[in-house]
DNA sequence: CTCCTATATAGTAGCTACTCCTATCTGTCA
DNA sequence: TGACAGATAGGAGTAGCTACTATATAGGAG
């Protein structure tokens, strides 16, 4: 059985601030408002977003913020494991500061992103030929398709 | 048990060649040359080529074939269903006209994408939940990593 | 606390991978 | 063998990064 995901409370949000703040330290990195304000904007959201999608929504509190300073944020993020990449095929990088174990289904329609969880999607067994030819890195279960908003023709705010 | 994906035989390529001139006809699309030359070029490859990748191969043969061109037969393709975008993160898009059941792994160092099959990933069953809110397209086992040359430290022509 | 310096940021320019536009051409059908 | 809707070539335009450089600052030394 699967379920979709949901929020997290304050005390789990601050929890991984703090675990943030400590990887930051740990890789030799300097804790700077603005990757902080990144990194919280990315925690603090569902939606999977672009680069482009975080400045946007960080320019208001952030006016002199620069798209590439989220650009290179979001790749910094990844490098220390703080975030990663979801898979996907064509358009904008989308990121993802949710590292529990869960899958993505994207709209082929509106590109939102969603969030499930199927506990056998989780550790699924390599066969054996590729895990002795390859180090593998990440596997992942990946699912497009039309999503319930899309279905019903309702309309909902485009991406790209 | 999985295996690794050979090519096809001559055979079987003018089946799927003629298979695709049908497909053009019953999507009343015409069988132009380019259009020909291209799906061509993808069907006897398994590099998993970017529409540039296709576009240098045929510039020799086709000296005024344009890249736009490239560019929108792939997607006609995607939208016939003679090929389809391979999934993956960031970077161009790659294509593949292999339409039976197989999976794949990208070296995120080389950015080689390698065709393999395994049986219990071909039709993986899906969470009711998500069966029942959406409308699931496309199911996606991927697989990222080092592949073997890299591994071995061997210089491999990089991509991009 | 204050200063110092390596690192990070802002602003901008440049690049890659498409995507759109328009004049010209051609596969298909009557 | 035309006629013409659909396709292509060439070039311009756009999105999404990526590189460059002067300025600013986090965080450690003193
Ligand atoms: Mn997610
Ligand atoms: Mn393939
Ligand atoms: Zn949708
Ligand atoms: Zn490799």
């Amino acid at each position: 059985m699967s379920y979709f995901a949901n929020k997290m409370s304050p005390a789990e949000f601050d929890a991984k601030i703090h675990w943030f703040v400590g990887r930051c330290r740990e890789a030799g990195l300097r804790v700077t408002p603005q990757r902080l304000a990144i990194y919280k904007e990315l925690l603090g959201t569902d939606e999977h977003p672009s680069a482009e999608m975080l400045y946007e929504k960080l320019k208001p509190a952030w006016p002199t913020l620069s798209l590439d300073t989220v650009n290179r944020t979001v790749l910094t993020l990844t490098e220390i494991g703080a975030a990663f990449i979801v898979e996907g095929s064509g358009g904008a990088r989308r990121f993802d500061a949710g590292l529990e174990h869960h899958q993505h289904f994207k709209c082929v329609k509106c590109e939102r992103i969603i969030d499930f969880h199927h506990e056998p999607f989780d550790n699924i067994e390599l066969p054996p030929d590729v895990a002795g030819k390859f180090t593998v890195l990440r596997k992942t279960v990946y699912l497009e398709g039309i999503c319930d908003l899309c279905k019903q023709g309702m309309k909902v705010v485009q991406r790209s």
